[in-house]
RNA sequence: CGAGUUGGCUGGGCAGUCGCUGUUGGUGAAUUUUAAUUCACUGGUGGAGGAAAGUCCGGGCUCCAACGGGUAGGGCGCCAGGUAACGCCUGGGAGGCGAAAGCCUACGGAAAGUGCAGCAGAGAGUAAACCGCCUAAGUCUUCAUUUCGGUGAAGAACGGUAAGGGUGAAAGGGUGCGGUAAGAGCGCACCGCAUGACUGGUAACAGUUCAUGGCACGGUAAACCCCGCCUGGAGCAAGACCAAAUAGGGAUCCUAUAGGUGUGACCCGCACUGGAUCCGGGUAGGUUGCUUGAGGUGUCUGGUGACAGGCAUCCCAGAUGAAUGAUUGCCCAAGCUUGUGUAUGACUUGUCAUAUACCGGCUGGACAGAACCCGGCUUAUAGGCCAACUCGACCU
């Protein structure tokens, strides 16, 4: 069980964000914000963030926004297996409460980790059924 | 104690747990050349603001060959001082507001020129007769009178008049007396105004001062304009460097002292250079700039003050897909509230209203986030604290 957020926990290139953008395996959406998620080939998931000045006006909010988002990302790294994650925030997130963000959160994570479960499943047996069809 | 004015300070605190980031020490590992670099673990120690904001001014710094001259454009505008500089600040003057403390002012020139002014009103810029007042002098008519020259009265036109009414934001000094046909700076006195002297003040400017002038010169310059002063442009995505990649091209056309580029206001000057079009290739990433500075704190000296100088002492964020946080508990400020007590007022004489104290419960932090750095301005801001001053009430 690690809590840590590292350098290596983020994307930190413009390269990594359009992998995501291009080749988006998995969705979790929500009237507030919307995460993109792709499969990498390390052994832990990876963080960015797009929160739009159009979306939440001043400075002070985004950061905010975005603290809450690491923060539980960073609660939550161990259920997110090898994901690159791309979080965008939609207009009106800046009005909600702390602690209202920080549930909405956490509720979006579990989702993502249940998604990545179905996924996981899915090609065990699509492998599974592979392997019988080579047999 | 209440009402107010001005200036300044503060912008929740403590502890635990889990994190981010700068720097520094230790241990271990890897690479190579002593040592350095990178990574991991671990200990210490820093880590948003008064506005970090708006990007409205002024500087530093960097580049544009150097920033030279002129024009245009832009900015500023009472005086003196402060400052690196300013459109900022301080002190003073003038005008306006307030009972006062105090506050506000885009505050040069309208006697160089041009322009502009709705409605109302007769007239609005070398003034103007709508109502009103007057009809003296000169003219005409009628009547009376006559010594036949005139004289008197009434009326009329021509005309005079800015005192009164009316219009308007504004009608070309005000009040009084004289004067007059009625009036009028027409004359005089006082007040105001203008010009010149004198006095005070560095100056803006001021004056129970003197002289002169009957008074001219209406407003508007955040309208053009004139006068004085200031001003080259672009910005840290400035700029410099490292490693790596690609290229050191191809085609067509034009040309010989002009053209182009620098040059992003224009001209001159200067510097560099064959040029134009199309095709192809190509700018990913990192380091630096990057925080020691017109610096902070304390104290002394000079100055009314802004501020300046001396001495001592301190080092106080440097992120870059962008750190400075999350959560739990307690405390403090504040708000709401059940209950209890006290005081005052009202009356339906035990209820209601207001103020205040205590115990408990609940809620619970304003505006807002560095991005090269400073000095200002402007705007946003829950509250809390301090000082000085003004006015009013009460007590001594």
């Amino acid at each position: 069980m690690s809590f840590s957020f590292g350098r290596e926990l983020r994307l930190c290139s413009a390269a990594d964000f359009k992998q995501v953008f291009d080749h988006t395996d998995i969705k979790v959406s929500n009237r507030h914000l919307l995460i993109l998620a792709r499969e990498n080939n390390l052994d832990h998931p990876r963080l960015g963030l797009v929160i739009a000045k159009k979306n939440i006006r001043f400075a002070n909010g985004r950061n905010r926004v975005k603290r809450h988002i690491r923060e539980t990302y960073r609660l939550n790294q161990d259920c997110l297996g090898n994901l690159d994650i791309v979080v965008l925030a939609r207009r009106g997130l800046g009005e909600l409460e702390s602690s209202e963000i920080n549930k909405l959160l956490t509720r979006q994570w579990s989702k993502l980790h249940q998604k990545l479960g179905d996924r996981q499943a899915k090609e065990q047996a699509s492998q599974q059924k592979q392997q019988l069809v080579a047999s």
